[in-house]
DNA sequence: CCTTATTTCGAACATATGTTCAACTTAAAC
DNA sequence: GTTTAAGTTGAACATATGTTCGAAATAAGG
């Protein structure tokens, strides 16, 4: 049930999926969803809510073993931030429908308080560290290359279609995980002489 | 009524917006919108068409200019495709309503073909320029790298409230954008030794 | 001033959608 | 086996929403 209701979310946003498009994706029947209560709004807040924490996880994990292996320079600290995102999505093509739903979440003010409460802490954790990796920048700045630095990840999630477009076609997830990587990395680096 | 419609969409997106919501914005009857045929969609589109001209000649403009003045680097030819749009929002605040609707057609495959008439061509014409001055890099790398800033780039008109969050609120408007275009400058740069 | 054409308007329509709830099924208790 | 409780199901409800269309208002023509 929450599987078919991340798929839908995924694809149609909050507004355009419907409680009939979900129950028809999980063969379950339509009663379901408001038999637990909350409705609509609450099963996409659950949906939202049930891998956050298994994201956070797989981050503060990949930092700690960054860390043990002396890798906790710009690059490290944001791959360990970056890649279980897309280590997840390779292992269950579920993480991919979940990153789609990020992207939703990220983008709409609507769900500020859901990405708040989900999402900030884990953030804090490797703004944190970032800040120790730019000596020179500014809260404010630090800040700013982040919230980058996200978007650039969640629009390598969602719009392989455009930058297949645009590229050349050939696209190669590993390199364009390092490239990420890299790019956020060097732009991050970029704010210590400002 | 365009300029109702812009503020709807761009705060609801075009499944949250009501025809309803977007008549009573403008204070024009019920019917207007459908009387010029197509309805709601082809409202969207022209909302989405009306300012795309004027943005890509203000970014091809900015370009030319900054070429005559020898400002042909990475970070003047960003700053030729990205300053335009700050400085269109600071004139005339409908230019951040479109802002938001640019980026909910960035995100949305439904609208991919839109992108793909208003806004590729002139994004090939950057494309070409950052290619010359990113010679080591293959076009695919190109192609996220420019993904990877204009996200950026949308996610600096959107995300405020984010930034000013994990940031200390201390927000500038002409210091975000000059970090915005070093940041995306410096991610670029370094795609050439990879 | 009357007639005709054109535009403007919003009530009405058909459909879609979130939600409810009474009937039905299954399980548990005695 | 009977009764009671709990869970399941989808038809029905109220509302919302995109769209239509005929009437009213306005303009044009003679």
């Amino acid at each position: 049930m929450l599987d078919a209701a991340e798929a839908v979310f995924a694809i149609r946003g909050f507004d355009g999926a419907t409680i009939r498009d979900i129950v028809a994706e999980s063969g379950e029947p339509l009663g379901t969803i408001h038999h637990h209560g909350g409705g609509k709004e609450a099963l996409f807040q659950q949906v939202v809510a049930r891998r956050a924490e298994a994201l956070s996880e797989a981050r503060l994990a990949a930092l700690a073993r960054a860390q043990a292996a002396g890798d906790s320079d710009l690059p490290g600290v944001l791959g360990a931030f970056m890649r279980p995102f897309f280590d997840l999505s390779q292992k269950d093509p579920r993480w991919r429908h979940y990153a789609r739903l990020v992207a939703f979440v990220s983008a709409d003010d609507r769900w500020r308080a859901l990405s708040a409460r989900f999402f900030d802490p884990t953030a804090r954790v490797f703004l944190a560290e970032i800040r120790a990796l730019v000596p020179g920048a500014t809260e404010q700045s630090i800040a700013e290359g982040f919230v980058f630095s996200v978007s650039a990840m969640l629009a390598l999630l969602t719009s392989q279609e455009r930058i297949g477009t645009l590229g050349d076609g050939r696209a190669n997830e590993a390199a364009q995980i390092d490239h990420l990587v890299h790019f956020c990395a060097a732009g991050l680096a970029a704010g210590k002489a400002r």
